[in-house]
DNA sequence: CAGTGGTCTAGACCACTGA
DNA sequence: CAGTGGTCTAGACCACTGA
């Protein structure tokens, strides 16, 4: 905090102050991609604080991807090679709430199946294995938004088929229930099957934003979840910041 | 690194230990969500470490979502409520190269024009400013992948229409020409306009799966792509891991 | 060899919460 | 008030790279 450091913003910490003059000068242009950068050293002197402190400002930097540090060598500008942006995958009923709208649930169906051999792999279950089914369509404003056709390891949610889907979504009632790891997904656009199509009251050949999801506990899968959305009316949205 | 501390993993940083002992034991449920955890005094005895070491163990979990911390209160195990996880959008180039497939660019067109309206709000231009088109299709191993209609502010790349876009596509150039900042995109499904159809060689009414991107510097907008993929031949992958 | 980052320590002061 | 987390310091030892 001396009169080399260049504004001292006031009640943020020293840190802080290290990590957004780094930043600034990053997106300004100073350091081009694979550029030496200042080392620590440098840092301590210009800034006046200890090591610990800047240690911890260029630490985040990198754990957020705009440096690279090597050992022995220095710390480089990072190459901003890939866009990478955190897609959150919500729950649906939360996302219609925070809009102000009005969600409502219709349960298609719901009830115990045998897993078919497709299945049974997907969700680390033995061929014709008892598994839980829901078929829901959630409508928003009440028009039909996604249709939501779900299957789950009777293990990782024994009570799954006694809750009130019309209530509380599946999403909703997984994330309570059980011990959530790791996730898997793909997006895809496609069309929905024709029970589907008529589900959401669309055109059979209507393109649709196809999401499928499976989730883990630790040791085994919980559910598989296929999402269907008419592509006119659900897309995904996001942003990249450093 | 006393006895009382679970299995102390030979060669790992004693705050990566502490990290992973608290990983561990999240993943086997043994806090459930909103469940008062250790404090770091705690940690500190439990570990014999510095409470700086057992801060940054906590710091980094709480960095990745795994728990949240109140000063004053304590450190409580994280709701897991949305799964939320990296989407890298990539150089199509490199991501087709990964696979071991040959790709290759058309380019369609490639000149200057006047931005509409519409095109000038969202690159920050006045209405009729001359602006930088390109209209490229990819090919991966011979077959359509992506119909790539991008407009590009010339004042970010002023060489943009001097580029051989078969040799290197726009997406890598525009990465090296340019200090990328921010980015924005929407992914939807919908249909390819006539002319994309015919270009991916597609039917008009065939899904797509389509993203728009806008990238900025720290100032001002760099571009705009419309990013055309046929359904059944492109789609989104990822996964989620705390 | 000097310079780099990776990590740790044993203390410190502080703001905050809840009893 | 005692307990919590947020942060900083001034030192330390180490592994690593390149000259």
């Amino acid at each position: 905090m001396v009169s080399s450091a260049p504004a001292p913003l006031a009640s943020l910490a020293p840190y802080a102050q290290v990590k957004q003059y780094l930043k600034g000068r990053l997106g300004a242009g100073d350091w081009p991609p694979g550029v030496l950068m200042p080392s620590e050293a440098e840092l301590v002197a210009q800034f006046s604080v200890s090591r610990m402190t800047v240690n911890r400002a260029l630490r985040e930097l990198q754990a957020e991807g705009l440096i690279e540090r090597v050992q022995g060598v220095g710390t480089f500008a990072a190459q901003l090679h890939k866009v990478s942006s955190t897609l959150t995958l919500r729950d649906l009923h939360e996302e219609i709430a925070e809009r102000g709208h009005h969600h409502e649930a219709k349960v298609v169906a719901q009830e115990e199946v045998r897993a078919t051999n497709g299945l049974a792999g997907q969700l680390g279950l033995k061929p014709g294995a008892p598994v839980f089914h829901t078929l829901i369509v959630h409508l928003e404003n009440g028009v039909p938004l996604q249709c939501e056709d779900r299957y789950v390891n009777p293990a990782c949610a024994p009570d799954y088929l006694a809750q009130d889907f019309a209530k509380t979504t599946p999403t909703h009632y997984l994330f309570e229930a059980t011990a959530l790891w790791r996730a898997q997904y793909s997006i895809e656009a496609g069309r929905a099957t024709k029970d589907e199509a008529k589900l959401l009251g669309i055109a059979p050949t209507d393109p649709c934003l196809i999401i499928v999801r499976r989730t883990f506990t630790t040791d085994s899968a919980i559910t598989l979840a296929r999402l269907v959305h008419p592509g006119t009316r659900y897309g995904l949205e996001g942003h990249f910041t450093p």
